[in-house]
RNA sequence: GCCGGGAUGGCGGAAUGGUAGACGCGGCGGACUCAAAAUCCGCUGGGCGCAAGCCCGUGUGGGUUCAAGUCCCACUCCCGGUACCA
């Protein structure tokens, strides 16, 4: 017997492909690189090497991208097609707390056991380019980049970033002034002040998730309902910490522009402008009796004589100041929490606002809360004096942290105003039939005295215009945007290469001593405090004095202690794959130019969960490296494709928590883990959800060319679907049957003839080549494989396979399924490897059909089919139609009213 | 909540506004076999009908059109993101 042996053949051929090094891709100036083809970079995004390995949803995109890679070797391009790990991350450092073994080895491990698993797919990377962002060689450039955001400063009216030595040129000069203040009057650190204000590294206070139990800040996400850790269950605090920041603010407008210059899907570019949340309005300065200004900002300026109350965040700084020691008299018992003075009550809210997430704070079905500060403004257009409120519907990162509340036009206000017996004024007529509450809608302005009967457009021009004469407040334009928190109190992140002086002082560690590698600490927590003002003490404090402390020119600096977040290595590894092993530069001039070539990367494949954060920090820093002449393109990704996911089930426990879905045991019904009840949910497979199924089983069973196939074959490659094993037998038997046309299982001859294909099996080879060939370049593998399904299932009757049928078929096949490909390519009587062959074409004479089925439609309904030639006119059609007996039977013989004719396929009648 | 996406037979899915359900799984029937597996052949959305054929059918309710899975409006449910999971 010499069956379909797919064991054998995968590890031969994969073996093969190894030592002749055939997916080696050369680069500009390298023996063997071809100037004549075109190129195409064809990226994936890098996994995090879990300890769990490569689940089976991973290789989604993966088996996509190796698909259209090799279709692109065959169509004769270079092909770039290289694969790494974003290998620094919280789960080996948890793993590293819990047993103390250096998060290096565990991660080593890992990536060992990714790139096996990856390999045994039989993808073609190139892996001599592989790299990992825990490498030295790579995270020196990661640390390389951000000295070069440290060293360099925004120029609005460039809208570039440069160099922050041509600022101080420029302050020199007398050219700029630091904030209104000529760069002579200003001493020594005030002018060090000023500079670092003006970086785009930068360091600033910022709210954060503070648990000062574990010793570190939180995601959202790890902080429970009840405001505290998901991890120790221990009490989190929402406070202000001294944080590195990167300016991606700066570059708003160009990443909402420059999304114009890229092929990316369109709700992905939405997803984008939506998070930037670019909106134009007005501030409003509103005087607080006897005080100061409250600056706020609003979309809606026209509103203003609406504005019955003021809003503040909770951090708002002004609440200090404005809090009176007892309440106004007569102030309403709903505002005041039944407190007996407003500092106490005011304070009351502070605190339990700090203790919710964000994200609880924005969830508009929670009912509104929130505390009179005893302070009142005065709105600036009616003179009414307005009362101001702590409220956490209102955020402190966004606009001014203060709002004008409208309830007319806006349905939170309302809310708010009901709720506390606030007075509501419209200042826009709503239509008649409107019986909502808070109407947003056109409209022209009423209440409003000089606005009166302008539209909204033109109200809040004239208002904003009044605004800035009467020096009120100006028009101005806000982001949701805010800028990037880039500091870690993690071990396992890239040391952030940055010198504190004795006088706070900052000072980059010189490119010559980089990479700053991490130093080696025997506890891999950060330190624990019961106290919720303590400072963060870093993981990297628990290093020796003698990494912490450097001396340069007698003065001793301490090293910046916080790690940079797993996002920084993931931000330009595109760019290391060009040119992996350079020690001179990030990548060399030459390669850079030649692979990203006008639009950067040909193709990037990945998960729709990426669509806003990664790929607009990634953006971020492009533009920076572009500005600053290290790349040549404005953006990085030419053409993005979001592959789907992978489901399965998953299951919470009862603090909603997820746990391990392998670990869970079903009985009668009901699920448990580790005796605890669980609930069953529903979603993407991965570390998240904890529900991953492993890829080795099923090569076991089946192969490796059967898994890429079934994957492929599940449906189009940008949706999802459920993770189920029934259906892989479909595609392990097409490969059986495939097998079972080539090769005689008696004797192992191959079953060709010498004759090529004639008739209809001609017709339909030469269909399938067109099929597969159009859908290969639009991704759309399942579609190719049943075209590919029905050409191999016309072979069964066949005694021998035709000549031309077995030269096409395994070229047509082989992207998708190289290693059964290759075998029966190399049984047939070639050398070398399919990927290096040449893609068939068609014969276009032997597709082009001579008739077609027209369909008869009668008042819209399908009524008849009939057989006509392709080139048929109107009247032969309408007359070939009404002699049809079942067309009559709906007719009645009665003449057309109408006649719409798509011919040859449809021909619709009216009676 | 907000932003983005999705929903088609028992299941995964296919369909430039123009024949709904290609291809595969599952199911049913047949051939081969002592038998089973494997393989090969046929049927397979629902209902009515002896048949010819007719009616219904793409999450729900409306609409546009000669014609709607596809376009528009309003919903329902599910999935992704929500800034320290990556």
């Amino acid at each position: 017997m010499t069956g379909y042996n797919f064991r054998e053949i995968e590890d031969r051929w994969q073996q093969r492909w190894a030592d002749h090094g055939a997916h080696r891709v050369p680069n500009p100036g390298d023996e063997h690189f071809d100037d004549a083809k075109p190129k195409k970079y064809i990226l994936d995004m890098f996994p995090y090497p879990s300890g769990a390995g490569l689940h089976v949803g991973h290789p989604l995109g993966y088996i996509g991208t190796d698909i259209y890679s090799r279709y692109h070797r065959m169509r004769g391009a270079n092909v770039l097609h290289p694969m790494g790990f974003d290998s620094f991350g919280l789960p080996a450092e948890q793993y590293a707390v819990e047993t103390g073994i250096h998060p290096r080895i565990t991660t080593e491990k890992n990536i060992a056991n990714y790139t096996r698993q990856l390999k045994a797919f039989g993808f073609s990377y190139d892996w001599d380019r592989s790299i990992a962002t825990t490498d030295p060689d790579y995270y020196r450039w990661t640390q390389w980049i951000f000295l070069q955001l440290f060293g360099a400063w925004f120029d609005e009216s460039q809208q570039r970033a440069r160099p922050i030595s041509e600022l101080v040129t420029e302050l020199e000069e007398g050219a700029r002034d630091a904030d209104g203040v000529a760069w002579r009057n200003l001493m020594g650190d005030d002018r060090t002040a000023y500079l670092d204000s003006q970086r785009l590294a930068y360091i600033d206070e910022v709210p954060v998730n503070w648990c000062p139990a574990l010793g570190t800040v939180l995601a959202n996400e790890e902080v429970t309902p009840e405001g505290r850790s998901d991890r120790g269950n221990h009490p989190v605090f929402r406070r202000p910490l001294r944080q590195w920041m990167l300016r991606i603010t700066a570059y708003a407008d160009r990443l909402i522009d420059e999304l114009d210059l890229v092929d990316w899907p369109e709700s992905v570019k939405t997803m984008q402008r939506n998070w930037i949340g670019r909106s134009e309005g007005a501030n409003i300065l509103f005087p607080v009796s006897g005080h100061t200004h409250l600056r706020v900002f609003t979309t809606r300026p026209d509103t203003v004589f609406g504005a019955t109350y003021m809003v503040v965040a909770p951090e708002h700084p002004i609440v200090d100041e404005i809090t009176p020691t007892e309440w106004p008299d007569g102030t309403n018992s709903k505002w005041t929490l039944g407190i007996g003075d407003p500092r106490t009550a005011v304070e009351a809210y502070r605190l339990a606002a700090s203790r919710k997430s964000e994200l609880d704070r924005q969830v508009e079905d929670r009912e509104k809360t929130g505390v009179f500060t005893g302070a009142h403004a005065v709105n600036p257009l009616t003179g009414e004096p307005v009362p101001i409120f702590v409220a956490d519907y209102v955020l402190m990162g966004y606009g001014t942290g203060a709002i004008m509340a409208v309830p007319g036009q806006d349905e939170r206000d309302w809310e708010f105003a009901e709720l506390f017996d606030l007075p509501i004024v419209r200042t826009v007529q709503p239509p008649r039939e409107f019986e909502g509450d808070a109407y947003t809608g056109q409209g022209p302005a009423i209440n409003s005295g000089f606005l009166d009967g302008l539209g909204i457009a033109a109200a809040k021009a004239r208002i904003i215009q009044w605004l800035e004469v009467n020096g009120h407040g100006e028009g101005t334009i806000t982001y949701k945007l805010r800028d990037w928190l880039f500091s870690r109190q993690r071990y396992w992140g890239e040391p952030i290469p940055i010198l504190h002086g004795p006088n706070g002082e900052l000072r980059a560690v010189p490119d010559d001593e980089l990479p700053l590698r991490l130093p080696e600490v025997d506890d891999y927590r950060p330190h624990a405090s019961n106290d919720e003002n303590a400072e963060p003490t870093p993981t990297l404090s628990n290093a020796t004095d003698e990494w912490k402390y450097v001396e340069i020119d007698g003065i001793r600096y301490t090293r910046e202690l916080n790690t940079m977040p797993q996002w920084a290595g993931s931000c330009w590894y595109y760019l290391r794959y060009l040119d992996p092993t350079n020690t001179e530069v990030l990548v060399s001039p030459e390669a850079e130019r030649y692979w990203m070539g006008e639009h950067g990367v040909d193709l990037y494949v990945g998960g729709v969960e990426h669509a806003v954060l990664h790929l607009l920090y990634a953006r971020f820093w492009h533009k920076v490296l572009n500005d600053l002449g290290h790349v040549s393109t404005k953006e990085p990704f030419g053409k993005l494709f979001n592959q789907g996911y992978i489901l399965a089930d998953a299951f919470q426990d009862q603090r909603g928590v997820y746990v391990p879905a392998e670990e869970v045991v079903e009985s009668s019904g009901a699920f448990t883990h580790n005796g605890e009840p669980v609930n069953r949910l529903y979603g993407k497979m991965g570390k998240s959800l904890k529900n991953s199924v492993n890829p080795d089983d099923m090569f076991d069973e089946y192969g490796v060319d059967t898994l890429r196939l079934y994957e492929m074959f599940m449906g189009p490659l940008d949706t999802s679907r459920p993770w189920s094993t029934r259906d892989i037998v479909g595609v392990h038997r097409f490969l059986q049957r495939l097998w079972r046309n080539f090769v005689d299982e008696e004797t192992g001859e191959m079953l060709v003839s010498e004759e090529p294909a004639s008739g209809e099996l001609a017709v339909l080879l030469h269909r399938t080549i067109e099929a597969v060939t159009t859908d290969m370049e639009n991704l759309h593998f399942n579609t190719a494989m049943a075209r590919l399904f029905e050409l191999n299932n016309a072979l069964v009757a066949e005694t021998a396979v035709p000549s031309d049928v077995a030269s096409v078929l395994p070229r047509l096949l082989a992207p998708l399924a190289p290693h059964i490909s290759d075998e029966l390519w190399h049984r047939l009587g070639h050398d070398g490897f399919l990927i290096n062959a040449d893609w068939p074409a068609y014969d276009e004479s032997l597709i082009a059909e001579d008739t077609a089925t027209m369909v008869v439609q009668i008042n819209g309904k399908v009524r008849d089919r009939i057989e006509v030639p392709v080139n048929i006119i109107e009247s032969e059609a309408v007359a070939i139609a009404l002699a049809s007996e079942r067309v009559m039977a709906h007719t009645g013989g009665s003449e057309p009213r109408k006649v719409i004719a798509r011919l040859p396929n449809v021909l619709s009648i009216v009676v």
